[in-house]
DNA sequence: TGTTAGCACTCGCATCGCTTGAGTGCTAAG
DNA sequence: CTTAGCACTCAAGCGATGCGAGTGCTAACA
């Protein structure tokens, strides 16, 4: 079934009508906000016929319709016009994102404090994937009971750090200097990724050669580059998520407070819009996720020039301002990958 | 004016009544509920003088008394009884609190959400405040544009870096291992706050001596450790403040997430706590923030043996299980320094 | 003098019935 | 195909009512 000019413009009234106001949008009311002049008893049955197709929903008989998932859908992937940036909001969202000399991390940080104030809504940022960020540089600090703190540094200046628990004896102090010098010089340059591969290959190679000094950095390198650094998620203005009127009832409220904190699903989602270019948005339940229903979260990926690095976005109710959001959120990716650009020259 | 035996008897019973119900506690309830057989009439005439003395306000005329942030103050400094925790609690606690290998940061963080799970309410937990840890070791990797990063290890683990930029030459290679060996020897086993004036003294004897090197490595070390790292705060278990009913409104459930954004106050407090021994009560608008009206900060310090380094607690409405509450808090406080004491030997 | 029973009074809250108005679907005429 | 008209539905607001929990006061009692 095709949607001819009329209904189009119809649902696009609807949908924007709904957004703006937050009411059940009635014949009433549509009729008269519309450009091509109809009666509402027209208008009346173009709804019937939305609703149909399932674009649309009364939530109870004697009330306006309001948009479903499907309807939201098909509304921002035809009917959507992005409003472009005031100079104003530009400029706000650039004095606010000055890198100066921010970490990256306190940088990524106020990028999600900029799409939570302005979008209103929650910002996310996921850091950028700990197995795909370049590697620069790497310290160990031995700790008490053979326990040894390993610090990694990547080349855009983010520093993790995790403890390895030795069975064996420690290295010597000298040892040690000689791994780190070692893995300074052979590895930076390469993502974490390679890193692995390269170790595993170096290893094969090496087998038979018995250099003892090498196989035995290798065997520790692959101790050291083992497992998995847990991912970053940045979450600013949940607190926002009161504004909301939808999320009035505490369920869902719990329910998307509990998303915030066990972040695993964020992580998934986010992940996922990484791999993709530019603006993504996901609907409600169709995002596969439970806790998002009624909500959508729109995300863009930043990249460091060559290569996609993470993602940010805003998640909030369904019923958003997505033409000023999604403008947002892709200037801030923008501003974002600049930023990372320069600092990883 | 005196609190006698029976008055003490009935407010005890209103504070409890009300901590298990929610609800005002009117005279027949409280007069069934209590040992001394009294009338109903006896009650309420003790109930109008507590009222009268600021410990219980009614909400309206018709319905029972309720605790004023006086009354619940007195209840907790004289009336309350702290419940001793359950071996399946403590067992309970202690599993979660496995410290295994984790870093530092990832124990503390475990151990907000053992209070916040324990306590149904939320978690928080003041990380070592950066200035009195002990330092272990520093390392500088240079950046892109004359910028440093530098990476402080304290004795306890905790990784801590800082961006700073050098107006003049970024030192070579060999000048930072200098520097890096200089620092690492002889300022491993102070304070921040020992280092900071350290370096100063040493700056002062220095002066004469045109000893270029050393000089050199002082100015620089200055600009290294000054200005402040924000102190960390961790929170678990915000979204249980959306099952309290007594945040039920918008406002004040905005207002206190707000102050977990912005944390600033939060860190006033627990640093308050930190300076003291033991656990802490602070109740409602006596904590001295708005934000925090009809709420209690339930707090203790933890120390690594000797000193204390940060503190922990829980904060949910005045109305909460003080008795439970403040024994988790005290066993979790107890069961962090004891790992880190050991973490530091 | 302190305690208690009794009683009148207050007030929040839930319930019920009523009205209102927004909105719909259907039908028949243009 | 569009539109006017009409009967119908239903949420929401409003006022009246009754109920019950709880109080304060007074007078009687130990």
């Amino acid at each position: 079934m095709e949607l001819n000019e009329r209904s189009l413009s119809i649902l696009d009234a609807i949908v924007e009508g709904h957004i703006a106001s937050g009411e059940p949008m009635g014949s009433r009311t549509i009729a008269k906000r519309q450009k091509l002049q109809l009666s509402p008893a027209t208008v009346r049955n173009v709804m019937a016929d939305l609703e149909e197709m399932g674009y649309l929903v009364s939530p109870h008989t004697s009330a306006g319709r309001i948009p479903t998932d499907k309807g939201y859908r098909f509304y921002v992937d035809t009917l959507l016009q992005v409003r472009n940036l005031s100079q104003d909001e530009r400029s706000k969202i650039e004095a606010q994102c000055r890198t100066g000399n921010l970490r990256t991390q306190e940088m990524l940080q106020q990028a999600g404090r900029i799409l939570s104030d302005m979008s209103n809504h929650t910002g996310i940022v996921l850091a950028p994937r700990f197995v795909s960020t370049v590697f620069r540089h790497i310290e160990f600090v031995p700790l008490s009971q053979g326990r040894l703190l390993v610090i990694f540094v990547s080349k855009s200046g983010v520093v993790q750090n995790k403890i390895i628990e030795l069975d064996g004896a420690l290295p010597t102090t000298q040892e040690l200097q000689h791994i780190t010098n070692y893995l300074n010089e052979e590895l930076s340059g390469l993502t974490i990724q390679e890193v692995r591969a390269k170790i595993v290959d170096q290893m094969k190679q090496e087998k038979n050669l018995y250099n003892k000094m090498v196989s035995g950095a290798l065997n520790f390198s692959q101790e050291v580059f083992r497992g998995d650094i847990e991912d970053d998620v940045i979450i600013e203005g949940a607190a926002n998520i009161l504004n909301q009127p939808e999320f009035s009832d505490r369920d869902s409220m719990k329910r998307l407070f509990n998303a915030f904190e066990q972040k695993s699903n964020l992580i998934h989602l986010l992940d996922k819009s990484q791999q993709a270019q530019g603006v993504q948005i996901y609907i409600g339940s169709q995002s596969e996720y439970q806790e998002f229903e009624g909500c959508s979260l729109i995300t863009a990926n930043y990249t460091n020039g060559t290569q996609s690095l993470g993602s940010l976005g805003v998640i909030g109710p369904s019923r958003m301002e997505y033409s000023q959001v999604v403008a947002v959120v892709d200037y801030t990716a923008q501003l974002v990958s600049r930023a990372l650009e320069l600092e990883s020259e």
